[in-house]
RNA sequence: GGGUUUGUAGCUCAGGUGGUUAGAGCGCUACACUGAUAAUGUAGAGGUCCGUGGUUCGAGUCCACGCAGACCCA
């Protein structure tokens, strides 16, 4: 049987036949069905949505996950991979409502639910057909057969499990978030809704900068400091015609500056009465400054941010004294004070702006009463910017997401309302207006929602209203209309407001330690990502809003009695039946007890029964698509329903997905494990996987996203079929690390092709051509016995061997772009482009004798071993290449073990020696180049001076793969090399730079200046010794780096610590071989260009040219007639069919016959 | 605005723990080599190692502050 030979190759052809091959034999199936028993490798499928068509990306993100199954396989570990759909969420909803031309307002009138969810059922594995067949295609082996699809009630009833544990370790919990919210409509929206085109409006708002009032103790002391006064008369008239209010009596006082203000800004005027923090940047710097408010004219010390206060004074103000400010001039002047960080501000306490009455029926409570919960502090707030405003912000944590957010971290209370039921309210209502009770404002709406004109001059907003207040009550230093863009309700066209609106919510904050502790048993590629992006998450946690208000989802299962008080959560399929029969009985309805659908609204139309007999219904909810996915652990296998018990499947040894799914997948993996491990460490480890690829992205080839719009989109099918899927995958993962964004190039596969995948082709077709002229069979054993092989196929298998280590270690820590390079240095560099080269003699040689046969197995080994080490990244082509070299047509190349790395064989000596072989030889083409000497022409000596003793003994044990490369009869050494040779020397500065650190300036000038006598003597053992200053300094030979760079009289190169010396003289004799080797090379060529078979023999004639030509072929007539296999040669005086070789000086005429 | 990350030749990328003259491949120019080769060799051109400071005898590498891009979050 023959080593297949091929021409050329057509990659994508070779992926078709090897596709149809793993499909006839089930290599896949027979890959994890043959380790049946062997230890377990998990892998978890993060699940894609089939809702859209697969991108190259996905060839990306895949490659990875596929390499380290198929590598584990390749170990003997058993390694189950279920594929999984991720079928939920908000894209589904829109694309099917785009499709129906409808919006989320038509569900449950113009279509029903029920449809509806149908609709988005058909939808989500609309695409399902093509990402199948992408993964065929490009060699991703996963189960597709039984996948895990989050759609199914299987899955649904594991997720139900886990939400049950939850609640009944009250983890699961009903609290508020700050969402917006539209009173007009009443609903809540998403941040979908409010990106849609026109939501965002420029209006003008009232906007207020309120003085907020330092209390004096202990904490403010240092702002009261340096205050002083004035005894000017001050007067209050200005003030009364400014705001027209008969009822201020003229008054005069003293000018004192006992009052310390903290300015802050709002555009929403109407939630300063829910205010009870006040937010500072910790690193801003704030200013002190004594001024006056410009509308009451009361003396002030404000304190704001010193980057805005050209915002608020013009710098020629702070010219006029402040003695010489009259009430109500224009003008007002200021006098800058002291600086403080935000830090210093922080714990201060302040008066609540706009405080109101209690009384025992209204349900507000006092000014004290919320101190005492801690409200009305200076607190830090990361958002705070000096942007625009005075650097310091107003906290309403009912109204604002970040206010919420601080506010709670800091242990500030919302300031709140208690309804009759003990409810605590805002004190805005969902209508969007004050609530009744509230003093001055209460029943106003805080925005228009009531339609009034706005155009009537008499027309005032609420916000208006409140910034009249506190002019008067010197609490504002400045009102203006404010333009600004605000979101808007696209349904009413009437502004949103942040509002709380109850959610469920996970309590992860709970075990955020637990969290932050497992997370760092967990390996993270890279590991920044782990550390920097996923545990700065973890420590900024916050409880996990789970969820939404939304249709195609997985439901919440919790249902909550008539009046609020009973709530029951459900963990199974069988506990709602039980249920609901028992809702059935007691309450005596005829609900259907077949459950052939957990979706909406089926589990809406259920009632169940609290124990006192009270109808349940269901709350609305659904949950979070990304507590879906990561309960997929659990959910795929209907834990703990089907299979109850995940030994050998928890947790995963090793996932991947994009960087991107850090705070998505990742963490609710994550979270969950955490979550189950704390309610039940036995069964559950807290980690749900242990090696995790956090991958970039894919670019354009310009560093651009891709996106439709610009059109640089690659689509992974044409890019498959033109390049094939190991060429695609090999670029991709030899060109940067996973976790790097891929500039992906499509020149770029081409590249790899050529060179990789060439080089190998080539190397392979070349061992066949020989082989199989000789019949050649393997025999291992061969390799058993060091003396059957030469120093180069030592050479070439301690290199593989170390090759094996290289890129066993790259692949078991999740590094498979320092695979893929080892692998492409080995297969271009060392095998095909130095052992192939230099052994290509011993392969044409006409005997099959050892040496010959040594060759051929260790080509055959390396090329073994190399399919093998490169299958998990090119899966398709190394299974072709393997069943050539194997001859074997049913064994694949992914279900053998992978190679493993006999020390033995690693010999560092001898990878040594044959770099100097490699450098010398470099030395020499260059020498040859300079100066015009063909490699062809022989040449007579070479000359190696040496420096270390070793040196010579290394160079030795190589010098005949050094003559024969570069065409040279004898290497001569200089071992005394003394007067012959130059020397130049350099300081070590490792080894100087630890003892003498300071004085190397002084050292690198003194070495500079040897001469070659004092070197000579150095290297004797004679240290130099000179002083520095005060310091003795004593140089060694190890201090100096020595290297030779000249030897006069003779053509020398030099790289490191070698020189090459090259004796250029010709002589006649080495002048006629170079003239039979140009003549075997013209010989050859005409063989190739005639299209002779490597094994024709050939009859040569030549025309007789002249003496010195006719004396060359003759002298070397048995050299010519084996390398060109000629059988005769014959020199006549005229040849009548000649053809004319163009020689390197003349030319001739010959005749070759077969 | 915050967190993370990247920035080295025209392009894609290497450059433990600071140490002599910063490398490789592709591309370009010239020449050579080749009975495996769509390969290879030699030489040449091509660098403010993103910038500015700092630490150090010495910084691509360490520190600080910036700039630019990317991702995530506000």
């Amino acid at each position: 049987m023959k080593y297949p030979e091929y021409k050329s190759q057509n990659y994508p052809e070779i992926a078709e036949r090897i596709l149809k091959f793993w499909n006839e034999n089930h290599t896949f199936q027979q890959s994890v069905s043959t380790r049946e028993g062997n230890p377990t490798f998990t892998f978890y499928e993060g699940p894609p949505s089939a809702n859209g068509t697969p991108g190259i990306h996905h060839v990306m993100a895949r490659t990875i996950k596929d390499i380290f199954c198929r590598y584990k396989t390749m170990q003997g570990f058993q390694v189950n991979r279920k594929g999984g759909w991720d079928t939920h969420g908000l894209p589904v909803e829109l694309q099917v409502e785009k499709e129906l031309g409808i919006t989320k307002e038509d569900i449950g009138k113009k279509i029903s639910v029920e449809e509806y969810n149908k609709k988005c059922r058909e939808t989500v594995m609309r695409f399902k057909a093509e990402w199948d067949d992408l993964t065929q295609k490009m060699g991703y082996w996963v189960d597709l057969d039984n996948p895990y699809i989050t759609f199914e009630n299987s899955y649904i009833e594991s997720c139900w499990y886990i939400l049950k544990k939850l609640f009944e370790k009250n983890y699961l919990y009903k609290g508020y978030t700050i969402q917006p919210y539209s009173p007009a409509a009443g609903t809540g929206l998403s941040s979908h809704e409010l990106n849609q085109p026109g939501c965002y409006k420029d209006v003008k708002d009232t906007s207020i900068v309120a003085q907020f009032k330092v209390i004096r103790n202990q904490k403010s002391e240092k702002l009261f400091a340096n205050l002083g006064g004035s005894a000017k008369p001050f007067s209050h008239r200005e003030l009364l015609k400014s705001i027209n209010d008969p009822e201020v009596t003229e008054t005069e006082t003293n000018i004192n500056w006992n009052d310390v203000y903290v300015l802050a800004w709002t555009t929403t005027p109407w939630t300063l009465p829910s205010n009870s923090a006040l937010a500072v940047g910790e690193k801003i710097t704030y200013i002190k400054i004594k001024t006056f408010n410009p509308y009451t004219f009361k003396p002030v010390v404000i304190v704001m941010a010193k980057d805005l206060v050209s915002k608020y004074f013009h710098a020629k103000s702070a010219e006029i004294p402040l003695e010489s400010y009259n009430a109500g001039d224009k003008v007002i002047p200021f006098q800058l004070l002291e600086e403080y960080t935000g830090k210093d501000l922080i714990g201060i306490e302040y008066e609540q702006l706009m405080p109101s009455q209690q009384t025992s029926e209204n349900g507000l409570r006092s000014e004290n009463e919320w101190r005492k919960s801690g409200a009305f502090r200076i607190i830090t707030g990361d958002f705070v910017s000096t942007e625009d405003g005075t650097g310091v912000v107003h906290i309403a944590p009912t109204f604002g997401a970040d206010d919420y957010r601080v506010a709670k971290l800091a242990n500030i209370p919302a300031i709140t309302i208690t309804d009759a039921e003990a409810k605590e309210l805002p004190l805005v209502d969902k209508q969007g207006k004050f609530i009744a009770q509230f003093p001055e404002f209460g029943g106003m709406f805080v925005k228009n929602y009531d339609n009034q004109d706005e155009s009537n001059p008499a027309y005032k907003s609420t916000d208006v209203l409140i910034s009249i207040k506190l002019k008067t009550e010197n609490k504002a230093f400045k009102v203006e209309k404010y333009e600004h863009s605000y979101p808007h309700c696209w349904r009413t066209d009437k502004p949103i407001l942040y509002y709380p609106l109850e959610s469920w919510f996970i309590k992860t904050t709970a075990l955020k330690d637990k969290m932050v502790d497992f997370n760092k048993t967990i390996n993270w590629k890279p590991e920044s990502t782990g550390t920097g992006r996923f545990g700065n998450w973890l420590e900024n946690l916050v409880d996990w809003n789970l969820s939404r208000s939304r249709y195609w989802g997985t439901p919440l299962p919790i249902w909550v009695s008539e009046d609020g008080k009973e709530m029951k959560c459900i963990g199974s399929i069988a506990e709602l039946k039980s249920e609901l029969e028992k809702a059935n009985q007691t309450l005596g309805l005829q609900q259907i007890t077949e459950l052939k659908d957990l979706h909406r609204p089926f589990v809406d139309e259920i009632f169940l029964v609290d124990i006192r007999g009270q109808k349940m219904i269901r709350q609305t909810d659904l949950i979070d698509v990304w507590f879906d996915s990561g309960a997929m652990p659990y959910a795929q296998w209907n834990y703990p329903f089907s299979q109850n018990s995940l030994n050998g499947v928890y947790p995963a040894d090793f996932i991947s997905e994009g960087v991107d799914q850090t705070r998505g997948w990742f963490f609710t993996l994550h979270a969950l494990a955490v979550m189950l491990n704390d309610i039940d460490p036995k069964t559950f480890t807290g980690i749900a996987f242990k090696n995790v690829v956090s991958t970039g992205l894919v670019l354009d080839k310009n560093g651009e996203k891709m996106s439709k719009r610009k059109g640089n989109v690659i689509n992974p099918f044409t890019t498959l079929e033109k390049y094939g899927p190991d060429a695609t995958r090999w670029y991709m993962i030899a060109n940067s690390n996973p976790w790097d964004n891929l500039k992906f190039d499509l020149d770029g596969i081409a590249e790899t092709q050529r060179k990789f995948f060439g080089t190998l082709h080539n190397t392979y077709n070349f061992f066949a051509l020989y082989a199989n002229l000789d019949s050649f069979v393997p025999d291992i054993n061969l390799l058993n016995d060091s003396k059957n092989l030469t120093e180069a196929d030592k050479w070439i298998l301690s290199k593989l061997n170390s090759l094996i280590a290289e890129v066993t270690k790259a692949y078991d820590e999740y590094e498979p772009t320092k695979a893929a390079r080892a692998l492409t240095d080995f297969v271009c560099d060392d095998m095909s482009n130095w052992y192939v080269r230099l052994n290509r003699k011993r392969f044409w040689l006409a005997k099959l004798n050892d040496d010959k046969r040594a060759a051929y197995t260790t080509l055959y080994t390396c090329l073994e071993t190399i399919v093998k080490l490169a299958a998990p990244i090119a899966p398709f082509y190394t299974e072709e290449l393997y069943q050539n070299l194997t001859k074997n047509n049913t064994n694949s190349v992914h279900l053998s073990a992978f190679p493993k790395s006999d020390k033995l064989l690693i010999n560092n000596e001898l990878e040594e020696r044959m770099a100097m072989a490699q450098t010398v030889t470099t030395l020499v083409h260059s020498i040859r180049k300079n100066n015009n000497l063909r490699v062809r022409l022989p040449l007579n000596k070479i000359m190696i001076p040496v420096l270390q003793p070793k040196t010579k003994a290394q160079i030795l044990a190589v010098s005949d793969l050094i003559k024969t490369e570069v065409n040279i009869k004898n290497i001569e050494f200089i071992e005394d090399t003394t007067g012959i040779v130059t020397k130049k020397v350099k300081p070590n500065f490792q080894t100087l730079g630890k003892t003498y650190g300071k004085f190397l300036k002084e050292i690198g000038a003194n070495i500079a200046a040897l001469h070659q006598n004092e070197i000579a003597n150095i290297e004797k053992g004679n240290p130099l010794e000179f002083s520095v200053g005060d310091t003795l300094i004593s140089i060694s030979k190890a201090d100096l780096l020595i290297s030779t760079e000249d030897i006069p009289g003779w053509k020398v190169a030099t790289e490191g610590e070698i020189t090459v010396a090259l004796d250029v003289t010709v002589t006649e004799e080495l002048k006629k071989e170079g003239i039979a080797r140009d003549f075997v090379n013209r010989v050859q060529n005409y063989r190739k260009d005639n299209g002779f078979d490597v094994t024709d023999k050939i009859k040569i004639v030549v025309e007789n040219k002249d003496a010195l030509i006719d004396s060359a072929l003759k002298t070397n007539i048995e050299y010519i007639c084996s390398e060109t296999q000629a059988i005769a040669f014959d020199f006549i005086p005229a040849l009548s069919n000649p053809s004319l070789f163009e020689m390197e000086d003349f030319e001739m005429n010959v005749e070759i016959k077969k």
